[in-house]
DNA sequence: ATAAACCCTCCCCCAGCGGGGAGAGTCAAG
DNA sequence: CTTGACTCTCCCCGCTGGGGGAGGGTTTAT
């Protein structure tokens, strides 16, 4: 099947594919009069890539996601993936968490500003 | 004061101070012979910039959160712009904590797939 | 008088993920 | 034979936050 065959039945667009294949995510396309030719399992690895996106996988990280070492993944290499990108999402979590502590404690120091100011203009309190 | 000095006392770079006055962060930047000069209030500006990105705030956001209709922002102001900013985290903490139940169930669909295939590769099984 | 130390504008570069469109080739049907 | 539907490559555009450097102006000290 050609390109917009594939588009339809992966639901990424033209553009994307060709970008995925440029990144070396679909490193089998062959080619029929210059036209990408894609099987049942490139539409597969479309359709992953776009779950994987969802999960804020990069496409370089796919790379090393999808082949591992230079062959497609097998269920133990993706499975480790998701449990390194899930360290990687605990890690973000405690980021914004503090950041959200630390956001209310400011909050707070400016409605003492506010209490006690009133009408403080900006830059003038806070040096 | 020039932009050297000015990135010295602020801990921003020269690139960065520039980028700020051009995209409207630093309104009131006079010059003396084409030579930006910057005020003390400028310098604090420059330093509130530099703790709110580490809150993740875009510069884009905050044009709006130092000059809410033009004039610099009082504490209010701020204190607004602080918990929209909260609730934005709130949400992309919950974001993220549902992809990670997400990748938890679907690194146990794959445990499944081990432990019935054994060795099944990577795109012939979920489909 | 000249060198050092500043400063200016302007342009190109990066990541990440494509979108939009030009100009050209290919293929099937009418 | 031509038209329409596909496809190809290639280049420029956006966003965000600058970095790097060219080429040029200014001031200050020696």
């Amino acid at each position: 099947m050609y390109i917009g065959q594939a588009s339809k039945k992966s639901g990424a667009t033209v553009k994307a594919i060709r970008l995925y294949e440029e990144l070396g995510l679909l490193p089998n396309i062959s080619r029929e009069n210059s036209y990408r030719v894609f099987t049942e399992e490139d539409i597969f690895i479309i359709k992953f890539i776009k779950i994987a996106q969802t999960f804020d996988f990069k496409l370089s990280e796919l790379k090393d996601v999808i082949y591992p070492q230079g062959n497609l993944a097998n269920w133990e290499n993706i499975r480790r993936a998701i449990s390194s990108k899930e360290q990687k999402i605990t890690k973000e979590i405690s980021r914004l968490q503090n950041h959200k502590k630390d956001l209310d404690s400011y909050s707070d120091e400016i409605k003492q500003c506010l209490s006690d100011y009133s009408d403080c203009l900006f830059p003038q309190v806070k040096n």
